[in-house]
DNA sequence: AATTATATTTAGGATTCCTAATTAATAGGA
DNA sequence: TCCTATTAATTAGGAATCCTAAATATAATT
């Protein structure tokens, strides 16, 4: 029984993570239009956005949208030409450029992030058990894919040295965040937080045994 | 407590999902360069295949992929170049295609099938329970999806009208399908079915009802 | 000082993706 | 039957994506 549908799970969950995905992009073709943005300029926008204020250098870019250094100058030059980044050299490395975003890049980017909005309010069809069992999930599988090298970055709390998984006795939020020093839940666990800091190989082994072996309640 | 990270867990959920679908494109745009094939034409050759023996039509690949005709077109045109499928007048309709796998479309089509192997592999980072909630999530995602009309098609056991949610006690598969005549549990609920056949919008509801309500156990 | 490595850009080319306009065939109504 | 939508697909035109490969400049190493 176990394995009678051995497999089969696994390849409806990958059908539907497609699907969702070329959603996604579709979506973010036809909404760019609105701010003139393609979708991988609109992503390379909001990555700025997001480390904001650190500015950003071009195979940073790259390797968050996972594309070629090609690839991401091209996008980058577009955003700079339309006047929503700007371009410096990077003050501690002559090779390298520092992006941040122009005042008109600020509001450009707050437009963009309703994109997704679509998809958030299907997300909010699954109850509150569902969505952190879901994002559980997901935190797994990315994390899975990030020490398989299939996946670059992802500043995740789960391989952050601010992260001490199951240390408080709320089952709610069992967890605690160092940085912002207070606790967390399932629920609350990023994928991509601007205060990430990869903590050392050897933490992340034990921070992640603790979290997946204690979780199983 | 409730309210204190309510939004955050559906962000962070889009997040995941934005991350996955990122890896699974780039995935698709490397490893199609062994086969000559770029993701978009992967995906058309794919859903030829998945749908035969029954020919396929151009509006059928747009709408499945989420593109205008114009893009499915030049797909298509270039698959036909590339000698992997044969394109005819539909029987039924002098307007429209039949497209079909020639042999070596077939061959390539197999090439493809791994494609997301790299991911499968990460679902299996996830328990078997764990997986089917993942699932059951998705299908409750991509329904409501499909209901806003924000995703065209989307074959799934839920709108089709083969299925009928719990009429078994057994509560590892607790569904039943019609169409092969089988108990169905939720870890075996698909996404892309090829004997799909959309329900009525009244038989859909009133399954779905069943479906969510009997599901809280 | 010479070598190797890193950060980015440019060149070239096939593809993606859109909108808008065209062609051809079907469907419905007067 | 004829006329008018509607539908299926293609084409044209153009900007952007995405790759590899080669070039440029700076940093780090030996």
């Amino acid at each position: 029984m176990t394995e009678g549908s051995e497999g089969g799970t696994g390849r409806h969950v990958v059908a539907g993570l497609a699907k969702i995905g070329m959603a996604l992009r579709s979506r973010a073709w036809r909404e760019g239009e609105r701010l003139g943005l393609t979708p991988t300029q609109a992503q390379a926008l909001g990555l700025v956005r997001a480390r904001a204020p650190r500015p950003v250098r071009l195979s940073q870019v790259a390797d968050d949208l996972q594309v070629t250094q090609a690839t991401a100058s091209d996008a980058v030059s577009a955003l700079v030409r339309k006047g929503l980044l700007s371009k410096d050299r990077a003050p501690d490395d002559a090779r390298a450029v520092a992006l941040r975003l122009t005042a008109a890049g600020e509001a450009a980017a707050d437009g963009i992030a309703e994109w997704p909005d679509f998809l958030l309010r299907s997300v909010d069809a699954l109850d509150e058990c569902e969505q952190a069992a879901f994002l559980r999930g997901l935190v797994k599988m990315i994390r899975d894919l990030q020490v398989r090298g299939d996946i670059p970055v992802a500043r995740m709390c789960v391989t952050c040295r601010f992260f001490r998984p199951h240390v408080h006795d709320d089952p709610r939020a069992p967890h605690h965040c160092g940085f912002v020093d207070a606790p967390l839940g399932d629920r609350d666990l990023r994928i991509d937080c601007p205060e990430q800091e990869q903590a050392s190989p050897g933490q992340q082994e034990a921070a992640w045994d603790r979290f997946v072996r204690n979780g199983a309640a």
